[in-house]
DNA sequence: TTCGGCTTGCTAAAATTTTAGCATGTGGGC
DNA sequence: GCCCACATGCTAAAATTTTAGCAAGCCGAA
């Protein structure tokens, strides 16, 4: 039973870009926004975003550069988990295999997708 | 560029319950809910994604079951390509290692996920 | 120094979401 | 036939989210 994301619509938004640019400031926020309310707005949502726990801050010169609270790699997982609870009935086997359909995979990169397995068989022993 | 998801935050949560189950009444609905409100809310919200296009009910004697108005497989593309875009920068393979990693699989999932890739080879040729 | 352009913090109003409750309809058991 | 238990539809109020705007601080250039 994982516990419903107590992110509003805008909220998440905003921590979607942050996870995907790592940071940014109130204004590359603002450009990564579709369909964006006023510099004011993001602000204010930035600030209750750190405020609840979800984003932090540093200082940079005269100006706050926003990241997301949790690390990179915990936030993969937390994803991961709801998504292939969510879609994919808890089966990771099926999820990697509608991950691997869904994107044409070079030669290389699937080389190195068979290296991961291997290893993880190896480890499994 | 994905435009953001249109869903609140309630409107999330119950299509995360319908996609999990595939189908379900405004009962089980209610059940799936961590600190739900009341039946009734729980209703409105389920006519609301419907009147939105994101539910679709059929009639069952008299009460309504309701599921994802689009194919489980378009959900899972969806929400696959989002979160690699958004978590992992857009890189699948990445994905699939922090998957196999996260999830400690048996050696018989590892053998069909070897399947699956050699087989996407086997395509790509 | 003084101005202009940038920043942040805060507040309150607007907009949206979320909720409960009432009205109503249907079917089964007595 | 007549209730009772259950269903839905709708409405309007409560709660929350989202927004803009104003006050104020800081820095560099003229």
């Amino acid at each position: 039973m994982t516990k419903p994301s107590t992110l509003t619509r805008r909220e998440r938004e905003i921590m979607d870009i942050l996870y995907r640019q790592g940071r940014a400031t109130a204004h590359e926020v603002l450009e990564g926004l579709t369909d964006p309310p006023s510099y004011s707005a993001v602000r204010a949502l930035l600030r209750l975003l750190e405020e609840r726990g979800h984003a932090k801050h540093i200082v940079d010169g005269q100006r706050y550069i926003y990241a997301p609270a949790v690390a990179r790699g915990d936030a993969r997982k937390t994803a991961l988990s709801h998504l292939v609870k969510t879609f994919f009935a808890g089966s990771t086997e099926e999820a990697v295999a509608a991950l691997v359909d869904r994107s044409k995979l070079s030669r290389g990169e699937l080389d190195r997708l068979s290296a991961i397995i291997d290893r993880a068989k190896k480890e499994g022993r």
